[in-house]
DNA sequence: GTGAAAGCGCTAACAA
DNA sequence: TTGTTAGCGCTTTCAC
């Protein structure tokens, strides 16, 4: 019945050309000692087999599986689709495979995630820190073991291990500068869990860009949300219903700024006359809406590649050069659209 | 230096107990002829010497990896995505794994996905076919080699493989006749590449609910672009410079419809009254843009689950069993939105 | 209830 | 230039 199911190893090839497995071997990975004849004839029988490499007996001899493990919050979140992008643009070329890890921003999917590629021996773990995160054991986990971890985006300094985010704090300054450049003084704030050094670096650039340019910081238009577009949208009815409701919004991210946009539509407010609003990651759906949504870019792709080239990097160095960290931090850029733009 | 680096193996934690490595396997995979006092034992020095199961090995022998391996064209469509987390689901019950192979559309990397996937002797092969894509011998080959292929979405019938799609004929009769029933008698249609089985059901879904509705098809209003924002506002463009633009467009995905949209817009013509208009998929931002984007949704989630399901389905099965092939059609579901809404 | 031994498919010393 | 041999870590048949 299933005759058309092939197993085929190097054993058969060498059966066939009468000789040894370890030459077949040698031939196939193009190994300098083996004639260009013997290669020849090992690669048309190895065709006319349609032999296919066991990966896995490789990978167990040689103790590396050529696998990158990445470890995302999320697939819906274009942000880190096109991370990932990044990673395997870089991946590809060094011939090593992506496997990718959702845990649905939950603790508990993250620590199956890193047990898996622990059990899977991944040869490195690329990871995006889940929201909910707080104890980090699993993550040192990794690094414990002697695998190379490199966090992006959602990173922590605490680690002590390579990472590659965008400055955080700075696109927050210019985010918000850009709204007082606009005529704002009421701006408000709607952060995230202040416990994600990202959010926490976003809050302090708004904090800062407000400072330097002489505008009081009032407490009262600074709420924490949960990154969410209820969460944006819950936040911004509340802000709305304030004695002195903003005159501007500065999100934490994209998803956050939508639900404020669709808090101050349902009120019948302008935007950006009444309001203006800016969000933060460049989400796909930003350019689309109406108005259409102000933020700031972090260059994912870049951002997975150099992460990924960070990961081959470290995979070069001996064991015990391996704990010298780096990190890499890419230079955001304000992207301006009508949300936030209110002068010509 | 590196004292951190374990590389406990089951042979560890069987000298500690001064039992043999045959037995300590037994005991973590709980085999029922050992003592339960030994397990207990077993499983206390291991967590003690931070064993982790070498994954590599058990699949050499085992001959089999508990990883389902996933093709999609892109992970920053949203419903990949969100297909991705359906499938996840069920494979996260079984104990499985699951690898994501991003294609990018591009049928080099689509044949660099199957080839990499049977070299790491995935379980089971879940994919959804490149755009791009005509020729599908290496799908034949995922199947000779006897490892089960399901597809969803973007199925293809020739392959005689199991799949999961969603009607996409009834979806496309329903959205046209739904613009129907909204008064709209010029109904314009942006499809896709007729080779993608989808796109070529949607279009005779189209052209079945005209004609059940006794009006004329007309073939210059029925244009094949290639299933982008691009593609979509090209066409919608040439279709606005027709002698009698439409008064309706269903077009053949999210994607499409919005550069759609964009081209309306770009002419101050008024959606849905000047032209309405009512695209497929569900993709998350057709809720954002104004006007919000009438579509069909394809149950996702559901598609994943199903799709896992008849994986695990056909590995239960014998090798000879395996080829019978069967079919899962789910029944799409209407969203109206603004877009297309021109009644009360 | 546990041990001994073989082998999954591949690669790398070491030999020749 | 190629062969011999051993072993990566795990599981399983066959003993006892």
């Amino acid at each position: 019945m299933s005759d058309l199911i092939s197993k085929i190893t190097i054993a058969d090839i060498a059966r066939v050309l009468h000789i040894t497995p370890a030459t077949v071997s040698r031939a196939l990975n193009n190994h300098p000692g083996i004639k260009e004849e013997t290669k020849k004839r090992v690669r048309e029988i190895a065709v006319q087999l349609n032999y296919q490499p066991n990966k896995i007996a490789s990978s167990l001899r040689l103790g590396r599986s050529n696998i990158l493990g990445v470890i995302i919050p999320s697939a819906e979140i274009s942000f880190f689709g096109s991370v990932v992008h990044g990673i395997e643009k870089i991946a590809n070329e060094k011939n090593y495979n992506v496997l990718i890890y959702q845990t649905n921003e939950q603790f508990d999917y993250e620590k199956k995630g890193v047990q898996t590629f622990l059990q899977s021996r991944v040869d490195v773990v690329l990871a995006s820190i889940s929201k909910e995160t707080i104890n980090l054991d699993h993550f040192a986990e990794i690094k414990k073991r002697g695998v190379p971890l490199i966090l992006f985006d959602r990173a922590n300094d605490q680690l002590g291990v390579s990472s590659v985010v965008v400055n955080d704090y700075t696109g927050a300054f210019e985010a918000t500068k850009h709204l007082i450049q606009q005529g704002c003084r009421r701006i408000a704030h709607i952060g995230g869990q202040q416990h994600v050094t990202i959010f926490n670096q976003r809050l302090k650039g708004y904090i800062d860009a407000l400072n330097v340019h002489n505008i009081p910081l009032n407490d009262d238009l600074i709420l924490h949300g949960k990154v969410s577009i209820e969460s944006g949208r819950a936040c911004m009815h509340a802000l709305l219903q304030k004695h002195e409701p903003p005159d501007a919004v500065f999100a934490v991210e994209d998803f956050t700024a939508l639900g404020a946009m669709q808090a101050i539509k349902s009120v019948g407010a302008r935007m950006p006359e009444d309001i203006a609003i800016i969000g933060f990651a460049n989400e796909a759906f930003g350019e689309f809406i109406t108005p259409s949504l102000s933020t700031v870019n972090q260059q994912t792709v870049k951002m997975g590649e150099e992460a990924a080239k960070l990961a081959f990097d470290i995979l070069l160095r001996s064991a015990e050069n391996r704990l010298q960290a780096r990190k890499l931090i890419l230079q955001p850029e304000l992207i301006i659209r009508e949300s936030s733009r209110r002068l010509p």
